[in-house]
DNA sequence: TAATTCGCTAGACCGA
DNA sequence: TCGGTCTAGCGAA
């Protein structure tokens, strides 16, 4: 028996020479990447409890064209039911079998769990720890034979390099049959290396130059093999790079063989998407990380393409060199340096966006036991189901099936109401204090013992309990509910990181680490509540949703009764928040003492917080009259001249520049200083310059997202027309993509007919009347109406400001 | 095929 | 040409 230690990468499986279905494990050890196997973990699925016939006619049953067996029967407890374990020699045959065992009308459980998540469902063990290591060596292969945490574990510090590739693509989207790859950056923590095939490249710093693709490919695949990563990042590899490489390769008669032990990428489907899959080495899709995030609401963007992620997170405004010119620099030859740049920087911001986000994604991987491919590539459900997964294994409770097409359905024919939301009192207000309750949400699962497992009906009229929801659902107080031991440890350890992480020195390396950690937990806790009631969801509770939003309504509406009651004014509600106008005769010490008397009357793991102190603030009536003050809209300043825009039209990428501008210009005059007369000035000079036709497209520009194929929209909307025209001309749109359009001044009737992309309007072809009475006019006339002035007062000038 | 509901607004669409 | 209704997108929480 041999012994070593390392990092845990990776699990896979493999078919072996007999068709099973083997796991392996990869490890970092002081000998580089290995690979484990575990020859004894078996697929298995689980079968409701059977008499005695049943047992039998599964023993004897012959599944399959093959006529294979069931390779053993176990009988197990689940929730203190008593189910069986069918074990097979491999995920093939288990599929095969689960339909016939379906047929037979067995019901069957946990039968669509992926092998190698399966395995590390069922070990205490996290990826990404240290670990030591007993095995044994048998025809070069190495068997594992035990495997523990190490006492004392460092941080898994990867070999992590991005890569990215520039083609020729002659007028028309690339495609690898026809177009070479031109140039391939690799880029490392400390350099980056350019392998082109253009001879101007050569004596260039940081380059290689080849005499043909082939070599520069197979140049490219040794040295990313000698290398030897744990984690290949890509800004959109699954869907363009790694295909391409392959595809290129398979032209040259070359393969993409930078995986362990010279394996090839597999292109997979995922869902609608494409994964590139490495053994052994995680490859990290940055793009993919990106869309998770943004899906979570960890960072806000506009588009997701480079660039905007770049400007976005680093404040960089990284120059992009369109396909075209990347043509014409590689047929002249002229600028070429440029194009390394290029190459250079793709390669080089791309890795930094994930040495960024990595300490979080490593303390996801580590929450839910998925490989970084994994969760970078996951959707809420399926980290909160991973997490669920764990759980249920740990204490042997019974896992449900997802549900069947038409339960989803009958699911969602009911919803669930969601979160107050009080209509705000209109107008300019001075000297508001906004508290909000702390992880609402989770916190009122906990207080309240909310869980599918506890859950006891409707309590009949008159009972008492503080488990029972103002609509009556109820549930038990004498014992602790699954997802609320769930919930609640990690509500604790969130608070112990945030705790930590404060105190530590910012620029300490451990600090960024602590930061995503807490982090990783803010996002799962964040989308519990919202699984709860995804109709796909295993664990799926229509009575839980709906007791977490009622007890979050009463709570939220029992602090403005309680405030009111106090002499504040309850101005404006969101689900767990509240705004208070602080009355004259009350000083924002009697809101502290307030928020205090609230706090010691709420369950143990909740908490009203006090956000802030504003100085002033505004609420607008909506645009019809008739609907009263508009909700989710409002502006605030506080004590430090901070100005919070909620929103507005100023925080939605559907609106110009212009627009949002001016009425952010217009809000600051209102609320910093106080002076209604600039923010008319200020409206009326940006329609001086839009009459003038002097303002330049780009502030011109607006952003949409085009959600569907073109020809199944109902309506043709001013993105979708846009959009429409541009294919006519050969351009790509492909569903999801972020366009952005400008109206022009064209002789259309209608303001669709007049929208073309950005890209092909020159500067100065813009209409004007739309721009000012569309736009700028909209963006700040409700605003402008809560002091006194009319849109005749923007458009002519001349009246004064009755008000303020 | 991949967490929820609440809410605002624009612009097309449609019939009088 | 109008006003109501519907489709669509995005943001707040």
């Amino acid at each position: 028996m041999a012994k070593t230690d390392g990092f845990l990468v990776d699990v896979d499986y493999e078919s072996n020479s007999l068709g099973d279905s083997v796991i392996s494990g990869f490890f970092r050890t002081p000998d580089g990447l290995e690979q484990f196997f575990f020859p004894e973990f078996k697929p298995y699925l689980f079968a409701a409890s059977l008499n005695s016939n049943a047992l039998e006619a599964i023993r004897e049953k012959k599944f399959g064209p093959d006529g294979f067996s069931v390779l053993k029967i176990e009988e197990t407890k689940k929730s203190g039911k008593t189910l069986m374990k069918l074990f097979f020699k491999s995920t093939k045959e288990l599929v095969i079998a689960r339909d016939e065992l379906r047929n037979m009308g067995i019901s069957i459980f946990e039968f669509d769990i992926p092998f190698g998540k399966r395995f590390l469902v069922d070990h205490p063990i996290e990826p990404y720890c240290e670990f030591d290591i007993e095995f044994i060596e048998e025809a070069g292969k190495k068997n594992m034979v035990s495997f523990k945490p190490k006492k004392e574990q460092h941080v898994f510090a990867p070999k992590m390099a991005a890569i990215d590739i520039e083609t020729y693509s002659p007028g028309r989207f690339p495609t690898p049959q026809k177009d070479a790859i031109l140039m391939i950056c690799t880029a490392l923590r400390d350099k980056s290396i350019v392998y082109t095939t253009h001879q101007k490249g050569s004596g260039l710093p940081g380059t290689k130059v080849f005499a043909t693709e082939k070599e520069m490919l197979s140049g490219f695949f040794s040295d990313l093999r000698e290398m030897d990563l744990d984690v290949l990042i890509t800004y959109n590899g699954d869907s363009f790079d790694m295909p391409y490489l392959t595809e290129r390769a398979k032209l040259f008669g070359l393969k993409a063989d930078f995986g362990f032990d010279g394996s090839e990428i597999q292109l997979k489907r995922k869902g609608l998407e494409n994964a590139a899959k490495l053994k052994g080495v995680q490859h990290v899709d940055a793009y993919q990380t990106i869309s998770l995030l943004s899906r979570f609401g960890a960072v806000s963007l506009v588009k997701k393409d480079l660039e905007s992620v770049v400007a976005e997170l680093f404040g960089y405004a990284k120059k992009k060199v369109p396909p075209a010119k990347i043509n014409e620099i590689w047929d002249s030859g002229n600028g070429f340096e440029e194009l390394v740049m290029y190459n250079r920087e793709d390669a080089e911001y791309t890795l930094r966006i994930i040495l960024e986000y990595y300490p979080m994604l490593l303390e996801l991987s580590k929450i839910v036991r998925f490989s970084l491919f994994d969760v970078c590539r996951s959707s809420a459900s399926q980290i909160v189901e991973g997490l669920l997964l764990i759980k249920s294994q740990e204490e042997s409770a019974f896992v449900p099936n997802k549900p069947d097409e038409s339960e989803v359905h009958q699911r969602l024919l009911q919803s669930v109401i969601g979160g107050y939301v009080k209509e705000p009192v209109p107008g300019l207000h001075e000297n508001i204090a906004v508290l909000d309750f702390r992880s609402l949400y989770p916190s009122i699962i906990v207080s309240h013992n909310i869980s599918p497992d506890t859950y006891k009906g409707i309590a009949p009229k008159g009972t008492k309990g503080k488990n029972i929801s103002p609509e009556g659902d109820w549930f038990a107080e004498d014992r602790e509910g699954f997802f609320v031991s769930i919930v609640s440890s990690l509500l604790t350890l969130r608070s112990k990181y945030k705790k930590e992480y404060q105190k530590i020195d910012k620029k300490d390396p451990k600090a960024r680490l602590m930061f995503g950690r807490q982090w990783a937990l803010k996002i799962i806790l964040n989308s519990f509540y919202g699984t709860m009631g995804f109709a796909s969801f295993r664990w799926y509770s229509r009575e839980c949703a709906r007791a977490v939003t009622a007890f979050a309504r009463h709570y939220i509406q029992d602090v403005n009764a309680e405030a009111e009651k106090d002499g504040f004014q309850a101005l404006y509600t969101d689900t767990d928040s509240a705004f208070l106008k602080i009355p004259r005769d009350k000083t924002h010490e009697n809101v502290r003492e307030f928020v205090k008397k609230v706090n010691a009357k709420l369950p143990e793991s909740m908490e009203l917080e006090l956000e802030n102190f504003y100085r002033r603030g505004i609420f607008v009536t909506k645009k019809d009259p008739k609907g009263g003050a508009a909700k989710k809209r409002y502006a605030l300043i506080d004590y430090n001249n901070n100005l919070k825009i909620v929103g507005f039209e100023y925080v939605r990428r559907d609106w110009s520049t212009i627009a949002k501008r001016t009425q952010k210009d217009v809000i600051e005059a209102l609320l910093k200083e106080g002076d209604p007369q600039k923010s008319v000035a200020i409206v009326r000079e940006a329609i001086r310059r839009l009459k003038e036709g002097k303002v330049p497209k780009k502030e011109l520009v607006v952003l949409t997202q085009i959600k569907r194929k073109l020809n199944k929209y109902d309506s043709i909307g001013p993105h979708v027309a846009a959009a429409t025209k541009a294919v006519a001309r050969g351009r790509e749109i492909e569903v999801g993509s972020v366009i952005g359009f400008v109206i022009t001044k064209g002789n259309g009737k209608s303001i669709s007919e007049k929208a073309e992309l950005e890209e092909y309007v020159k500067e100065g072809n813009y209409d004007a009347d739309y721009y000012i009475s569309h736009q700028v006019v909209p963006a700040v006339i409700r605003i402008l109406n809560e002091l006194g002035y009319s849109e005749q007062d923007l458009l002519e000038g001349g009246k004064q400001s009755k008000l303020f």
